[in-house]
DNA sequence: TTTTGCATTTTTGAATGCAAAATTTGGAAT
DNA sequence: ATTCCAAATTTTGCATTCAAAAATGCAAAA
């Protein structure tokens, strides 16, 4: 298994809950499972720490990295500004194709909240969302992202969708592939940073608890 | 030697330039140097490789990064969008007394200028824009920015300064101060990205020639 | 019953050793 | 002289091993 592999692997672990935040990572288990040795799953290990998914204690061990509330409104003011500049450079780089295919995946989230399907209609979001990101054009940019929203989406938070935050966040979703398809650079920005900002008051005032055993349910309240 | 130390001091070798872009890095050489066994060594590689200091060739050892001149873009453009972030975010939180502080550091800096001394100039330079991010009150912005301009100036590109290009940026740096001082987050994020891309185009008009030799000393055209 | 000090056990962090892969070297054939 | 191929050497990647640090358990004392 080669290095990246086990990288994955085990940021799937964390990413899955499978190992809870503050968690110990037991490393001698982990190497059973995973078929290796102490060896590669340390190196792994420091790379996640590097990422800010693992917590490394000299002499003390690894834990699965345990975010506060002001790591959480760090790190969605940076995913914030990111998005912005994702936007921007998207409309200047995007082609035709590009955004026909982002239309086809919003009309399919569309559908999907009609449907009162929460997990469908968040994985057709996150994806468009991906694809505005990957559309920029700029790796570096989309290295950074995917690692911010990981750590975003690590702190399993559970806000209770209400059926009007939907119906909003639905109209912001109208208009940020409105802004795309007019290649509005500026305008698309705008549109992104309040989207984020409204999802990121929803979760710091539901507190997103990060106990233990949370429960990894979407709710609509 | 913890961890991080060892990382930390691979990380100023290969900033300083002592293993030039491209070059392989000999594992059984820097064991020596740094006191170490091949164990932790490999440990911080792969953790400076997940920065992007390091490419890893698997069964073919690693190497320092090499940029190219869509990476150098990637990176500027990356910096730009924290950058103008990091601008706004200031303005919002940043202390009388901090303000104070960069308008020091300012002043220096334009004596630098005064004084022809480009070396010191940058090094005032880089601290203000350093203490603007710091002021932004955000580490996960922090530590991305360290870590970005940290790639960039890892090509150790040298522009040749020329006198317009210089009384141009020092202006541009009165209309920071300024921005900051009037607490005008849109305006400074505005300036910071104009500042930045001008910048950005020196450095790669003049081609940032990523040589293996290549020359360290800054130049005045 | 609770707390403190010490011995034992476990776990971490690093060095060494070994097998596999790649690079280099040397020689032969064209 | 050049090119191609095989052997030798080097280097990588990982498992194992070893020493040190921390956690645990237990007994004795308060």
């Amino acid at each position: 298994m080669l290095h990246e592999e086990v990288v994955g692997r085990i940021r799937a672990i964390l990413l899955d809950g499978e190992i809870p935040p503050g968690a110990r990572i037991p490393e001698r288990e982990l190497c059973e499972r995973l078929e290796i040795s102490r060896t590669p799953l340390r190196e792994a290990l420091k790379v996640l720490a590097a990422e800010g998914l693992v917590q490394l204690l000299p002499h003390r061990g690894s834990r699965a990295a345990k975010l506060t509330d002001k790591d959480m409104r760090d790190l969605f003011e940076v995913c914030q500004g990111l998005e912005a500049l994702a936007g921007e450079l998207a409309c200047e780089r995007i082609t035709d194709a590009e955004i026909d295919a982002i239309a086809t995946a919003h009309a399919a989230m569309v559908q999907h909240y009609r449907d009162g399907d929460l997990i469908q209609y968040y994985r057709g979001n996150r994806a468009i969302h991906e694809a505005i990101v990957t559309a920029a054009g700029n790796p570096v940019l989309a290295g950074l992202y995917t690692s911010v929203t990981a750590r975003i989406r690590r702190a399993r938070y559970v806000t209770p969708m209400t059926p009007q935050r939907w119906a909003f966040a639905v109209k912001e979703h109208e208009a940020i592939l409105n802004a795309l398809q007019r290649r509005d650079g500026v305008g698309l920005a705008h549109i992104l940073r309040a989207h984020l900002r409204h999802k990121r008051e929803e979760v710091l005032q539901a507190g997103f608890a990060e106990t233990e055993g949370g429960d990894l349910t979407l709710r609509i309240a």
